[in-house]
Parts: structure tokens; C-alpha cells; sequence
DNA sequence: GCGATCACGTA
DNA sequence: GACGTACGTGATCGAA
């Protein structure tokens, strides 16, 4: 490591990211260490008994398939599950392939046949449950530590190019919440002791919040000054009515559209994503992009300044390189505007995590409290707290995370906090 | 045993 | 002609 600094050091400063790396990621390290050390309690009975249910589940499904096959195969082979459908089956004769000649037998193409061929739920519904019980359920318990009796992650702090961390071995910023069975396995995190408690925090609408600080998009601004739900009032805009008149489902897509344009996502992809014709999807882009106006203008401003210097950056400075932004190859070239859009917003919400991260570890310190932090979801930070400790932690861990950066334009930032006997619950 | 592929879990 | 970002893991399959 000593030899490479030499190398290193002096780029710090050439390249400008010497505040990032010293007032972020070396301060991080120690709280990073801290977390890792520290690890999970996980309830193993709980596991066990969820494994031999999901077991059951799945193979009822799994019956269910060959029976409307009319054969058996290994389920688990997208490969001969491609071919019992699409060749034997005939389910659909405009069958997409992947780019391996093979089936395309993924969620977004078996719900669509869902409707017409019951077969494609049971499948789906395999897939749901033999993915939970394989890589939750099953390998949760192997990674207990024999001398910890926990569950220690190891966050990589230095992987994810927009300056998020990751977690490996387990990874444990992927841990489902969206269905039902899904949702059991948060049950299995559960506090060190009948002593303790768990304790979520989490920030409300980060990254949307960046997009409207970093734009002074006036419209947007607006929704989060006034404390508004964003989504409908992006709805109201998109679809010009007022804002109680705005239905469950305008609101839903206009949430859509929200997420969407932090990735850069077009009128195509956000009808795939609704299932909604082409056309409308365009309309409500179109209407989008003239309502947020402010919106449009930083995104196209960010992709012009990638083109002129090479890179896009954080409120922080943390850079991103896209070498391909000035490509001739539209589709390369597409993804690095892509990329230079949702860059900038995922890295300023990881710097902000970051520095709360530090915060709240030096807060915990001064205060004396025995709670610890446990983990990094991106958004959210856990904690395993003392019983007695947690009227006086809550508010320290908001205050840390929500004056950790002020963002432009006087947009708050709000966290929010709950608390558990296990994950679910606290979050 | 390894790597590519496909699929799918999270933010 | 493609078409939404960032990751990590597990099962399968085929070449090494």
C-alpha cells in the first residue's frame, strides 16, 4: 500500500477530489470498519422453519408446470424452460431471444403471457419462491460467524463507480421487501437481545430531492418546500388538473415517470414499464418535460458539460468519467448520457449518506451511547439499539443524517425513523 | 473448477 | 436499432 501512494497521492489534487477522499471516504473507513465488525443478528429457527415452507410451495408450483407441460425438465433452466415453452408449447410464435440465440424467458415476458397461459404464474411463482429460500433463506444461516454468532457483511467502499457502497458475502443492501414471502425473510434480522431494539432510519425521497435541488426546477421545488407528496404533485403538472383531483393511478404513473427520468429513461422504456401504448407514454414525457422545464434544462446542461470536459461530478466534487459521451456509436453514447445524468444525483445521495454515516458514529461516541450501527441500505442506515438508549438515539441519528449536506436552492432534507423487534418492522 | 449467461433481489 | 441507473448471488451449462 506504501508504495502506492507515491502514485496515488499526487492524483488527489490533480484530479480535485482531495476534499472527498478526506473529509468522506478516510473518516468513513473507521465507522465502515465499525459496522462489519459489529454484524447482524439473524433467527436461524425462523430461517429453517421459512426454508422447509418455501420447499413445499415451490414444489406445488413446480408440479403444477409439468402437469400443463405435459412433461417433466429441470425447471431451473431457463434454457429447457424456453424451449418447452416457446418450441413445444408454441405459447407465443413472436417469442423474443436473448442475444445467445436462447428464449427470453424472464418476469417482464412470462407476466405478459401470464394472462393467457396459467402455466406462466406457477413458473413465476417457482422462481419467486426458490430464489428467496436459495439465496436468503438458505445461505443466510451458512454465513453465521462461529464466534460472533452473527452475520458480518463486507461493504466495498470503493466498487460502485458513482460512489455508492456495495455489500458482498453476504450482501445485505439487497435483502427483499416488494412481496409477501419476500417480506418474511426482514423477520429473520432481529435485535442482539430481548435488551435491544432495531432502529431504521431513512431518507424520504433522496434522490428526487437532489434532482429538484440541482436543477431549481420552480415546480419541483415547490412540492418539496411545501412538504407536498411529490408524486402527485408531478401528476397534477403531468396531467393538468388539481392536485386533489389527481387519481390513484395518475399518481402511480407519474411516479414512474419520476423514477424514470433519474435514469434517463425514454417514451420506450416507460411504456414497457407501464404497459401503456408508446404514444401515451411519449405524451407524458412530452408534458414532463415542458411542466419541468427546469428539469429538462439540467439534464441537457449536465450531458453538455460531460461533452466538454470528460466527466460529471457531485455537490461534493466526486467524479465520474464517461469516455464514451462523445461517442459516434448511438447506443454507447446513449448509455453515457444515460449515465451522466444519474450519476451526478446516485452519488450526491451516497456522499450524503456518507458524511451522516460519520456524523451519527461521532455523535454515538460523544454521547456514550452503547448502540451501534449495523448497516448501509443506500437510503437507510440500522442500528441495534439499548432499550433504554432509544428516545435519546432517534433524534441524534435524524439531526445527523438530515444536516449532513445542505443541498442548493433551501430544498430539506427529511429522514424518517421506526423501530422493531425485527427489520421489518423498524423500517 | 471456472466463466458466461440468465434471472432476480435491493436502492 | 436500441430503448432506465447502481450493485451481488445462485443455478445452469459448456468449454477448459
Amino acid at each position: 500500500t506504501l508504495q502506492f501512494k507515491p502514485v496515488f497521492e499526487p492524483q488527489l489534487d490533480k484530479s480535485a477530489v482531495r476534499r472527498v477522499f478526506d473529509e468522506v471516504e478516510i473518516p468513513l473507513v473507521k465507522v465502515q470498519r465499525d459496522i462489519e465488525f459489529e454484524g447482524v443478528r439473524v433467527d436461524v429457527d425462523f430461517l429453517r422453519a421459512y426454508s422447509r415452507q418455501l420447499e413445499e410451495e415451490a414444489r406445488t408450483h413446480e408440479e403444477q408446470v409439468y402437469e400443463l407441460a405435459g412433461q417433466r425438465f429441470n425447471l431451473g433452466s431457463p434454457k429447457q424452460l424456453g424451449e418447452v415453452l416457446f418450441e413445444q408449447m408454441k405459447l407465443d410464435p413472436k417469442a423474443k431471444k436473448t442475444k445467445t440465440g436462447q428464449y427470453a424467458t424472464g418476469e417482464d415476458v412470462l407476466s405478459k403471457l401470464a394472462k393467457e397461459f396459467p402455466i406462466c404464474d406457477h413458473i413465476l411463482a417457482y422462481r419467486e419462491f426458490t430464489k428467496l429460500r436459495s439465496t436468503y433463506v438458505d445461505a443466510l444461516p451458512e454465513l453465521i460467524n462461529p464466534r460472533t454468532g452473527r452475520v458480518h457483511t463486507t461493504f466495498a467502499q470503493a466498487v460502485a463507480v458513482t460512489g455508492r457502497l456495495s455489500s458482498n458475502n453476504p450482501n445485505l443492501q439487497n435483502i427483499p421487501i416488494r412481496t409477501e414471502r419476500g417480506k418474511e425473510i426482514r423477520k429473520a434480522f432481529i435485535p442482539r437481545d430481548e435488551n435491544h431494539i432495531l432502529v431504521s432510519a431513512d431518507y424520504s425521497q433522496i434522490e428526487l430531492r437532489i434532482v429538484a435541488a440541482l436543477s431549481g426546477d420552480p415546480a419541483m421545488c415547490d412540492a418539496f418546500l411545501k412538504n407536498k407528496d411529490v408524486h402527485t404533485a408531478t401528476a397534477a403538472k403531468v396531467y393538468n388538473v388539481p392536485e386533489e383531483e389527481v387519481t390513484k393511478v395518475q399518481r402511480s404513473k407519474a411516479k414512474s415517470v419520476n423514477f424514470g427520468i433519474i435514469y434517463g429513461q425514454g417514451a420506450f422504456g416507460l411504456a414497457e414499464n407501464l404497459r401503456i401504448p408508446r404514444a401515451e407514454a411519449k405524451e407524458i414525457i412530452d408534458n414532463y418535460r415542458q411542466e419541468f422545464a427546469g428539469i429538462t434544462a439540467f439534464m441537457d446542461g449536465t450531458i453538455n458539460f460531460c461533452r466538454e470536459h470528460g466527466y460529471v461530478e457531485t455537490v461534493l466534487g466526486r467524479k465520474r468519467w464517461l469516455r464514451d459521451i462523445n461517442s459516434a456509436n448511438f447506443t454507447v453514447r446513449a448509455l453515457a448520457e444515460r449515465n451522466a445524468i444519474n450519476s451526478p444525483i446516485q452519488g450526491t445521495a451516497a456522499d450524503m449518506i456518507k458524511l451522516a454515516m460519520v456524523k451519527v458514529h461521532n455523535a454515538f461516541r460523544e454521547n456514550g451511547f452503547k448502540s451501534r450501527m449495523i448497516l448501509q441500505v443506500h437510503d437507510e442506515l440500522v442500528f441495534d439499539v439499548v432499550k433504554e438508549e432509544v428516545e435519546l438515539v432517534k433524534p441524534v441519528i435524524l439531526e445527523a443524517m438530515q444536516s449532513a449536506m445542505t443541498l442548493p436552492n433551501g430544498i430539506p432534507v427529511i429522514a424518517e425513523v421506526g423501530q422493531g423487534m425485527n427489520w421489518l418492522e423498524a423500517h
